[in-house]
RNA sequence: GGAGAGGUGGGUGAGUGGCUGAAACCAACAGUUUGCUAAACUGUCGUAGGGGGUAACCCUUACCGGGGGUUCGAAUCCCCCCCUCUCCGCCA
């Protein structure tokens, strides 16, 4: 959520970076800022009205105690018309404030400089690749069909159990699941990230932190009868760790990393190439957070840019780096990194990571701040990235690292699964 | 789920209708003293909103788990909810 004063003070400067979101938000800006004036005036009217009835009470106060009762009660003629006034005045006050919040509710973060201006994906811009795409030659397969071939993953327990996108991982998968999770919470922590294993519920305070709600409640699983919603990324327990706390500026950066398993609803974005393990509804995900002062937080999204990237070249995979363009990038965000691994056999970049600075707009729904060297409260800077997403990278690397004898496992990865090929 | 106790500032903890935004102590920060460390002393020590000032700052309102209510006046009384602790029940 953006800031008033702040949109107040650069109200060109934000309508021009919303633009790159390829949406006019002249009105809405305005709206904020006359909703804003009302605010100041209806409160300066009650802040001076109550004043004056604290007065008054205050001298009936002495009154009393003097043993004046008829003075006291003189003193109170006038009193209900000025709390009439009062009451009056917090009423439209608590409808101008409510206004002003569901507006702001509704703008999305601005977008740093540097994103690039477009509608779609297709806009993106690459700036890293690395290696090349594998020689597979005429007999490869999808991941798919290497997963039934090798027995690693079955999709239709999943379903008898619990509905479509719900895999049950088996033997060697299920084996490979844990290792590729191990793998990256040491890598995190190796990098001075510290492990959390937080919460797979989160109640509704937690989904306005970070921005899942209001509007997207659509996209996760929601628990009516304890009010609580599934989690569609750890982000959300793990930024919401610090909901309404004051660091102090020695604390900063704060990095955390953590393992959670992953539920999103995936509602209406069920379209092509959807098979296999290329979308569902339960994953697995290692998720890199932190907190940062705001001078630092371009640098250290660089970090954690350098650190997934070393995660997929330990591994071996064909991947490219993309910087999301205005029209593709998340609500929240100010600037996002996507990290894409070739599928060998699909032919296609698949999304296994999104790095993204959310500057203060978390934040300030978060309430989570530090004081500054001038003893000012400031709002942190947040930041997450995938790091990694698995089930992406089992497909590319099931695909990516088949023969006609089976899959090759990574080193980095055999000390975690205990073998380095999966055969029949 | 049932019964009881309780939720006050960074912490401990006082405070049952007005002089309490809140004692005291601890922690923290700044300074004085000191050969260093320590100790002692002095001072500062919440957040947010509004108004005023170039600014240091000043005035004002709100906030004692959350939300309502009673009252001229609520941390203090009443109602609802949440949470914590103890005992009981249930259970991995």
């Amino acid at each position: 959520m953006l800031e008033v004063p702040y949109i107040r003070e650069n109200k060109e400067k934000v309508l021009a970076g919303l633009a790159k979101r390829n949406k006019d938000f002249t009105a809405q800006i305005e709206n904020i800022i006359r909703l804003d004036d009302e605010r100041k005036l209806l409160t300066t009217a009650i802040n001076s009205k109550e004043a004056e009835l604290k007065q008054i009470s205050k001298v009936i106060g002495e009154l009393m105690k003097a043993g004046d009762k008829e003075g006291a009660e003189l003193q109170k003629n006038g009193v209900t018309v000025m709390k009439t006034f009062v009451k009056d005045a917090q009423e439209k006050l608590a409808v101008v404030e409510n206004d002003l919040q569901q507006l702001l509710y509704q703008i999305p973060n601005v977008p740093n400089n540097i994103v690039p201006q477009g509608k779609t994906a297709d806009e993106n811009v690459e700036v890293y690749r690395w290696g090349n795409t594998p020689e597979l030659g005429a007999h490869k397969k999808p991941h798919w069909e290497l997963i039934e071939e090798y027995d690693l993953i079955d999709f239709e327990l999943g379903t008898k159990i619990t509905g479509a996108g719900f895999p049950v991982y088996k033997g060697k998968g299920a084996r490979l699941q844990r290792a590729l999770i191990n793998f990256f919470l040491d890598e995190a922590t190796a990098a001075g990230y510290r492990e959390f294993q937080p919460p797979h519920m989160v109640n509704e305070a937690s989904g306005y932190g970070t921005g899942q709600l209001p509007d997207k409640e659509g996209q996760m699983y929601y628990v009516g009868v304890d009010d609580l919603y599934l989690i569609p990324t750890a982000e959300v327990p793990l930024t919401n760790l610090y909901r309404d706390v004051i660091l102090k500026e020695s604390d900063l950066p704060v990095k955390m990393t953590g393992y959670t398993p992953c539920f999103r609803r995936e509602a209406g974005s069920w379209g092509a190439h959807v098979r296999g393990l290329n979308r569902l509804h339960q994953f697995d995900k290692v998720e890199i957070v932190q907190l940062a002062h705001p001078d630092q937080s371009y640098a250290i999204l660089e970090h954690m840019v350098e650190h997934v990237k070393q995660l997929l070249q330990k591994l071996g995979l064909h991947f490219r780096i993309i910087r999301l363009c205005g029209g593709d990038m998340g609500f929240t965000s100010a600037l996002t990194y996507d990290f894409e691994a070739w599928s060998g056999a699909q032919e296609r970049w698949l999304e296994v990571s999104s790095t993204s600075n959310f500057e203060t707009f978390q934040a300030n729904r978060l309430k989570c701040r530090f004081k500054n060297a001038d003893g000012k409260m400031q709002y942190v800077h947040t930041l997450n990235g995938s790091a990694l997403a698995l089930p992406r990278i089992v497909a590319s690397l099931l695909e990516n690292n088949q023969d006609e004898h089976g899959i090759r496992i990574p080193d980095a990865l055999v000390p975690y699964t205990g073998f380095d090929r999966i055969t029949r």
